[in-house]
DNA sequence: CTGTTAGCGCGTTCAC
DNA sequence: GTGAACGCGCTAACAG
C-alpha cells in the first residue's frame, strides 16, 4: 500500500456522486446525510457517512458556495502583518474565524494602493461575507462600494471617511486611544514631567488621533498644551537625527507614536548617550511584546490586539447571520507603566 | 445618487449573463472578451469591456474554479502569525502570491493539532492549488496524503517526516541553520569563549537541528562539544529560572533557540545583574528587527525570512503551472555580530 | 470571429 | 424517508 500506484499523479477528488452510485442511492439523500439532514434515516446516515470517509470525501466550497451565494469567508486587510500588533489581529480574527467555521482570506500590503486594489477585487471574486479593513486608509468610495452587499468592519480609532456615504453596512471598532494617552500623561505630569514631545508615526489618521490626544490630555491635566513635534520616515537614520534634536533641545518625555518607534528611539538616544529615564522619559504605545523586555522596559499604552481581531470577526458573523448592520464598538486599554518613564523602577 | 435606494440590501452581483444580456451576444463571447481571448474582435472586446464597468461585473471565483478545477489558491499554515520570522515568512508569500494573481489562505496555529486538522481540510475544501508548510510538524502521513494531488512545500530544516512514503509532490525549503551555528560558534571561538551553553527551545525538530549543529560546530572548532543545557517553556518566570542557573554556573556563552528567548533571556540576566558581554555573551537566532535594536544588541544569525516566503510560493507557481515537483532548496543565513557576544561594540 | 451545448459539484425545490 | 430535476456562474468543447 505504499508503492501501489506512483504515477496516478491526478486522481481526481471523489463527489457526492460517487459515494451515491457507490451506495446506489441519490447525490441528494448523501448530500442531506452528510450535512446531518434530521430527514434522514439514522441507518443511511451512517452508511454514507461510512463510504464518505473511506472514500476520503471532501466537500467542494466552490460548488457549495456557488449554490448557497455565500462563501463562509471572510477578508482581512492590514498594511503590514509584520508589525506585532496587526499580527495580533490576523491571530485573533484567525482564531474567531476558526471557531465558527470560517475561513478568512488575509491580504497584506494594504497601505500600496494598488495592491489594496486588488486584494479588494480578490475578495469581491470570492463572494467572501465580510472584511475587516485593519488600519486600512480607505476614502475611495468608490472602491469599498463595490463590496456591497458586504459587511465590513475598520479597525481603526478613526473609522472609514466620515463623509462616505455608503449603504454599505460598516461598522467602526476601535481602541480607546485617547483614554489611553490620557492615563499616559497623568502618569507623567505625576512624574513631574513638564517639557513634552511628540514623535510622529506615518501619516495615517491614527497618528493624528494620537497626536491630538496628547494635546487635549495636557490641558485637561492644567499643563500649557504645547509639544515639540518629531517627524520620522521609516528610515533607521531618521531616528538618530530625532534623537540628535532631542540631546540638544532636551524635552522631558518624549511620545512615540507607537512601540517599534518608542524602541528604536532607546536605541537610538542610547548611541547619544542620552539616557532613559535619567534624562528624559520615553512611551509607546500598543503594548507589543518586546516592549515589556526593552531595557529600559517600555512604558506604554496596551492594545488589546487580539480582542481587536476577535471583536471585528464575532461582529461580522452577527451582522452576517442577522442580517444587522456591525455594531461601533470601543476597546478598553491599559496604561503598562514601566521603566522608561519612572525613575525608580 | 447617493441617498438612491438605500434598502437594496441584497443587490445580486452582475452575472456573464446580465452583460450578454445587455449586448445581445452570447456569454461564451463575452466571456471570452473580458479575459482577453485573441479570437475576439477588438471591437465587441471593448464593448463588453464598457459594460462590465458599467455594471460592476467582477467575475465569481467560485464558479470559476468548479469549472477550472483549479482555484489559483494557496494555503499556508505557520504556528503563530505572532512570531516575527513567520510575520516575515507570510508577507513574503503573500507579496509572491499578489504577484502571481493567486489568492492565499493563511491558517493560524498550525501547532494545534485539531486546528491544523481543519485548517487542512479547509484548504481541501478550498482546492488550493499548493500548500506551504511553515515550521509545522505533520508526521501525520494519513493528514497529509489526503491532500494530494496538491503540491505541497515544508520550510523547516528538517523537511517533513523523512520515512513518510507518499507521492504528494512536496518539496523542502530550509535556511541553512547548520552554516549559520557555525559561523556563530567560529566568531564566539574567537572572541575566547569556552563553556558554552544552549537554551532549549520548543521541542520541535528545529530546536534539535539547532542544538545538535553546536555541538557539531564545537567540535570542529576543537573545543570539546560539550555544552550546558537549558530548557524553557514560553512562561516568563521560566526565563528568570534559567537566568539564576546561569548566574550560578557561569558558562561565558549562551546561545539561545532563537531570539525571542534570547531577547527574554537578555531582560531575565539584567534582572540578576548578570552583565551582557561583560560576564557572557549571548546570542540568538532568526534575525527578527528587535534584535538589532535592544540593549546590547543582539548577535544572531539573520534567516531570510520574507524570501523564504517568496522562494516557498515561487516553487509552489512552478510546480503547478509545469506539474513538476517542488524543489528542495536551501537559502544562505548571514551572521550579525553586534554587542552581545563582543566586547569591544 | 461568434453562438450552442454541456457540464463542473452541490443544495434545493418538488414530488413520491 | 428518498429521488428527480433544476440551476448557481462560468468555461470548454464543437460548430458554424
Amino acid at each position: 500500500m505504499t508503492e501501489a500506484n506512483g504515477a496516478t499523479k491526478l486522481k481526481a477528488r471523489p463527489t457526492l456522486s460517487d459515494i451515491a452510485r457507490a451506495l446506489n442511492i441519490s447525490e441528494a439523500t448523501v448530500s442531506r446525510a452528510l450535512r446531518g439532514n434530521p430527514e434522514i434515516s439514522e441507518q443511511t446516515r451512517s452508511l454514507v457517512r461510512g463510504v464518505a470517509r473511506d472514500l476520503g470525501y471532501v466537500p467542494n466550497a466552490a460548488a457549495r458556495s456557488l449554490v448557497r451565494k455565500s462563501s463562509r469567508t471572510l477578508g482581512l486587510l492590514v498594511p503590514d502583518v509584520t508589525d506585532p500588533l496587526h499580527a495580533l489581529v490576523v491571530a485573533g480574527f484567525s482564531r474567531a474565524s476558526d471557531l465558527k467555521g470560517y475561513t478568512v482570506i488575509v491580504m497584506d500590503g494594504s497601505r500600496e494602493p494598488a495592491r489594496l486594489e486588488r486584494s479588494l477585487r480578490t475578495l469581491v471574486e470570492h463572494q467572501v461575507d465580510g472584511v475587516a479593513f485593519c488600519s486600512t486608509p480607505v476614502n475611495l468610495k468608490e472602491t469599498i462600494e463595490q463590496l456591497r452587499p458586504t459587511h465590513c468592519v475598520f479597525i481603526t480609532p478613526e473609522g472609514p471617511d466620515a463623509n462616505m456615504a455608503s449603504d454599505t453596512p460598516l461598522g467602526r471598532l476601535r481602541a480607546d486611544d485617547e483614554h489611553g494617552i490620557r492615563m499616559m500623561i497623568e502618569h507623567l505630569a505625576g512624574q513631574g514631567k513638564q517639557r513634552f514631545s511628540y514623535v510622529n508615526g506615518p501619516g495615517l489618521a491614527s497618528n493624528m488621533t494620537r497626536r491630538n490626544a496628547v494635546l487635549a490630555a495636557l490641558e485637561a491635566c492644567g499643563i500649557e498644551p504645547r509639544i515639540r513635534e518629531y517627524s520620522a520616515g521609516a528610515e533607521a537614520t531618521e531616528f538618530g537625527r530625532i534623537a540628535e534634536l532631542v540631546a540638544r533641545e532636551r524635552p522631558d518625555a518624549l511620545i512615540c507614536y507607537d512601540d517599534k518607534m518608542a524602541l528604536a528611539m532607546l536605541d537610538a538616544l542610547r548611541t547619544r548617550g542620552v539616557e532613559v529615564p535619567g534624562d528624559l522619559a520615553v512611551t509607546g504605545f500598543d503594548g507589543i511584546s518586546f516592549a515589556a523586555i526593552s531595557n529600559p522596559r517600555l512604558t506604554t499604552v496596551v492594545q488589546p490586539g487580539e480582542a481587536l481581531g476577535e471583536t471585528a470577526a464575532n461582529s461580522l458573523f452577527d451582522a452576517i447571520e442577522r442580517g444587522i448592520r456591525p455594531p461601533d464598538l470601543t476597546l478598553e486599554v491599559t496604561l503598562a507603566i514601566r521603566e522608561s518613564s519612572s525613575l525608580r523602577a
